[in-house]
DNA sequence: GCAAATTAATGATTTATTCAAG
DNA sequence: CTTGAATAAATCATTAATTTGC
């Protein structure tokens, strides 16, 4: 175990880049089924997926498309962003003109922690993936614990086009992840 | 003392207990070489290595105890961070009443970057770098100041005691501590 | 002199902002 | 315009300094 992270690189095709300038900057374009799968498990509650979960989300979306973790952790880190953001616009159109400067937003009144795991954040983790080979993953978006009558208002089925108007504090990440024990909150 | 804890996801311990696991997650603590190390390249200019001298920083530092890419990656981040807020707080304190206008000092150095990632083919890489401006050697110092040597223990050369004040794009091309140049051979 | 309590530094995460491709 | 990609700012959490009391 003294090893750890080993230079995989392998990125692009090899050649010296001294001065080589790649302006080009492709970037990742989800498929529809890797974004319907996204956006369920975004939904499910988990919005902000560790990266044991990030990594099999991106193998579960390599199903669909080329994809890397940094992908999906970008599209999760974009999703939060932007819904933020439009709440933050209904909100505002909703005051009108009122100035709601009650406190900055640093405590979050409404921000809710479910829990903060390795999230990679802008943070690189560059080769420190598991890399499993274990293509099973969650098998298909299935067989996960059906919920009684649970008021599940994320299922996975699907969504109404304007899901941005969703304000439950009530998160508990229900997607599938049976052994998702990483949860470790903040110790206090 | 040698705790190579330096990971950077989440580790289970392997007991399976009900017990407390281990919540604690250490922090990667820098040795004061590795810390020099550092501190050489950001004053040489480099304050934010692409990803392949990412790469061959934490080899380097490797040499004096364990760390990851993302340590790597974290502490210039950090450094940055870190540099700019001191910056401001003399700037506005000086400054006084004055107005902050005028560019944040968009010193050349820190060109935005653009690679490619192609992540639609295989580079789980994260956050992409672009190509090293200067690909010589963090001895070679740029335009962009920012000296900040903050400890003396970490003083490279007998400089003036000027910590990190230097707003004064005079591109007075400081001293440029050639000491990295040692660490720079060190291709793993 | 040491150890608990407090403070200061600083590594690691999250969020907001920005840039650019489609 | 939408949205993936990248960075900086803000924040959190843990470790090291330091203070304080015995």
């Amino acid at each position: 175990m003294e090893n750890q992270a080993q230079d995989s690189g392998s990125r692009r095709s090899g050649g010296s880049e001294t001065e080589r300038n790649e302006p080009v900057r492709s970037r990742w374009t989800p498929k529809p089924e890797q974004i319907l799968i996204l956006e369920s498990i975004f939904n499910s509650g988990m919005v902000n997926p560790p990266k044991e979960e990030t990594v099999r989300i991106r193998k579960l979306l390599e199903k669909f498309g080329a994809v890397g973790d940094a992908n999906v952790f970008y599209w999760f880190q974009n999703r939060r962003s932007r819904s933020r953001r439009r709440q933050r616009q209904i909100q505002a159109s909703v005051s009108g003109g009122e100035q709601p400067q009650t406190q900055p937003w640093t405590g979050g009144c409404d921000t809710i922690q479910y829990e903060n795991t390795a999230a990679a954040g802008s943070a690189p983790s560059f080769y420190n993936f598991p890399m499993s080979s274990s293509s099973s993953l969650y098998g298909s978006s299935s067989s996960c614990t059906e919920n009684d009558a649970s008021n599940d208002m994320f299922s996975l089925s699907g969504h109404p086009a304007l899901p941005e108007i969703d304000q439950n504090p009530s998160v508990h990440s229900s997607f599938c992840p049976s052994d998702v024990s990483d949860f470790q909150y903040q110790s206090g």
